[in-house]
DNA sequence: ATAATAAAAGACCTTTTTATCTTTTATTAT
DNA sequence: ATAATAAAAGATAAAAAGGTCTTTTATTAT
């Protein structure tokens, strides 16, 4: 469904809004650690939500990635359109090039609900929403 | 959200099974002319389905791809397992290798949810039912 | 039997995705 | 100023997905 990039990307997010909730910044190190992400790799996704302003990073010592007390709330769907685009909400399920409502493919309308319904869950979710079962430990990043 | 050999291998038998219906048998060079994919490519999707007997073929002079008349209704989720596996039902949303119900990763009740109608919808529409509305040029598997 | 046709199979190539390793830049504490 | 720390950036590599080309096998019509 969605790329590991992504995956990971939403893995760390979580990770980072968890622990800035308590005052804290994590390094790359950490977060692949507790989350289970390659290392470098991650770096690189965090460094395009970091561009994005979706989260912010500090070089140097007591440096690492967190997010603003006072920030708002990071949808599902911020993360996902910044690191896999919008194909997923837009592009046709039979992979055609010209699919639309005036030129649907066969299984247009069936795959919109589907979309929507997706769509409408990740703009819905917040990862500062997620964090509170992950503290209560009723939910888990890694394995 | 399928891949390119799934979104082939639908598109595939969709004209297959309309060809089917007027009687006719199909080559692969027909079908992916008229469906914009690969043909060498798709004949290998072509034959894992044929292999499973989803479809049927014949080689040599007048062969080709068709489903019998009195075979049973092609699923799409027949042709999304036959291909792309079943991860996309069964698989975690943020990839972790353990994710259930009793250890659920943060996003696993909301994605069940998509995942279980993406499923239902998959297994409640059948190729068949799709030609109807290909014949009556309501809806295309080009472009 | 032979030639023609069409799927099956195999080898190979390209692109994209995923992943690692190294160097650079910014920041902090000493 | 210097050393240490940590993100940013760049180069490279491995794996997977997507795609092409060639050969083989089965079938049919002549």
């Amino acid at each position: 469904m969605f790329s590991k990039s992504c995956e990971y990307g939403i893995r760390a997010v979580i990770f980072i809004v968890a622990k800035s909730q308590s005052g804290q910044r994590v390094g790359i190190k950490e977060i692949c650690n507790d989350v289970g992400a390659p290392e470098h790799f991650t770096a690189k996704i965090l460094q395009i939500l970091s561009r994005l302003e979706l989260i912010r990073s500090i070089k140097g010592p007591n440096g690492g990635f967190y997010v603003e007390e006072d920030a708002p709330p990071i949808l599902l769907i911020d993360i996902v359109r910044a690191i896999d685009g919008n194909k997923l909400f837009t592009g046709c399920g039979l992979g055609l090039k010209e699919c639309s409502e005036k030129k649907p493919c066969p299984i247009h309308y069936e795959f919109k609900e589907i979309r929507d319904a997706l769509r409408e869950m990740l703009a819905n979710t917040s990862i500062q929403g997620l964090t509170n079962d992950l503290e209560k430990g009723l939910v888990f990043l890694k394995r």
